[in-house]
DNA sequence: CGAAAGGTTGAAACTTCTCAAGCAGGGTGG
DNA sequence: CCACCCTGCTTGAGAAGTTTCAACCTTTCG
């Protein structure tokens, strides 16, 4: 997750040419269905991962009554790793997405041919690593207006460092439920967070776009350093 | 993390013979010292990974004004890498600790004669981001009885997967402010909860050690399923 | 146009935190 | 050897943050 993979992508693409098997996966319009309409059960497809090409996914814990957690979101450029031990965690898109799914014994194959595959793999879930690190310091010690305000300076920020332009505003395809799901919070509370951060104009979330006047600004907010995520710009 | 590593451990062996430096960390026997004296400061030994080989270790992140997160804890057997990019985390013992030290140069070294190295490398990286997922989930979704309970789950199956015999009660050298940062509880409160769970006659931790009249009951109440810790025995 | 999903708002309840004070025990110095 | 001190543990009470419930509004989509 988290690094941005151009160069890697490069080598799936050559990967994927021989061993991968490309699928276009049009979700839903509807977020939510798309979102409990998981792309990668781990009861049933524990043996496969994918590589998001497009669109924005998620990975996520249900619990039996329904509650969700959702861990991790998955920007154009991250590999994702089907869980084979944890049944009860899903992947799920949040928009319309490209995925290019690839066998785990055509990956193994893989890495047996190319040795620094799997050095790569490693620095992926390093810095998957890494995020999941962050997100846990958030929910466990941060209120909730800087709670949110940072997943949004993540997301943003490597949502920057893949494909999407993120200047000034841009599109981000998440509900009030999903953040409230990621941050720990209630949804209540989150609609009551977004105001305040919006009357405080340090960001506007409405209609599916993000509008972020001064970066800079929420981030000092936040108190976000990107150096975490180990984008090759950052260094 | 989180997955046994005795087999591992062995190759590690092998390895330190002619690549480690292993060093004796012997931290005072106040468990608050030594873990605030820690043993991997990222701005100075960031080239530096090492493995535990006896005693308690956690990471933790510490922010400026004083606040702590334990995002995990080390049993033996488990690896430990710097973060070259996260200045704020540390690793520190918790007890008196047997730790071999590792130069990541060394280490680079080591991967390229011996590929399966890196591949056991991500395995393990795999196995702490598993970890780290469990703990989001814990600390987002749970209320804090049962988190606390999850917590003690967990560290009681991973140190009976390491060397330590957990059949009934052992020591466990973790202070309740400790438990207090790594659950993002208060110090209060953690006291409060666990009376509540002594009343409950679920888990008893005094003086340092642990007693657990049934683990099983433990674990139902709090929902713990091994299955993410990937230990050998639980397939 | 109607239905369904998501967003907004208010009020009460609950969990957890903070502050504050006192207790217990282990190690150290007199 | 004892007293002291420091650290960690315990307990109470009030405050704060967050959740829940419930109703209503708004937007999207068929």
């Amino acid at each position: 997750m988290a690094v941005r993979f151009v160069r890697k992508l490069e080598k799936y693409g050559r990967l994927s040419k021989t061993e991968c098997q490309v699928i276009v996966d049009v979700s839903q319009n509807t977020r939510k269905i798309a979102a409990r309409k998981s792309i990668l059960h781990e009861d049933e497809n524990s043996q496969k991962s994918c590589v998001i090409l497009s669109g924005l996914a998620c990975r996520y814990k249900i619990f039996e009554d329904g509650a969700r957690q959702i861990v991790g979101f998955l920007v154009p450029g991250d590999f994702c790793e089907g869980y084979a031990h944890q049944p009860e965690y899903h992947l799920g898109t949040l928009s319309q997405c490209l995925i290019a799914y690839l066998d785990n014994d055509a990956l193994a194959g893989i890495m047996d041919e190319y040795p620094r595959i799997s050095r790569n793999l490693w620095r992926t879930s390093k810095a998957e690593a890494a995020v999941l690190r962050e997100w846990l310091v958030n929910i466990g010690r941060r209120p909730a207006d800087k709670r949110v305000a940072y997943l949004i300076c993540e997301l943003c920020t490597r949502l920057d460092g893949s494909d999407v332009d993120v200047a000034g505003g841009c599109a981000l395809p998440v509900s009030q439920i999903e953040l409230a799901d990621a941050t720990a919070l209630s949804t209540v509370h989150i609609n009551r967070v977004l105001s305040r951060l919006r009357d405080n104009k340090l960001v506007t979330l409405q209609r599916r776009s993000i509008t972020i006047k001064d970066l800079g600004r929420l981030k000092a907010y936040a108190q976000f350093q990107d150096a975490y995520l180990q984008l090759p710009k950052s260094a």
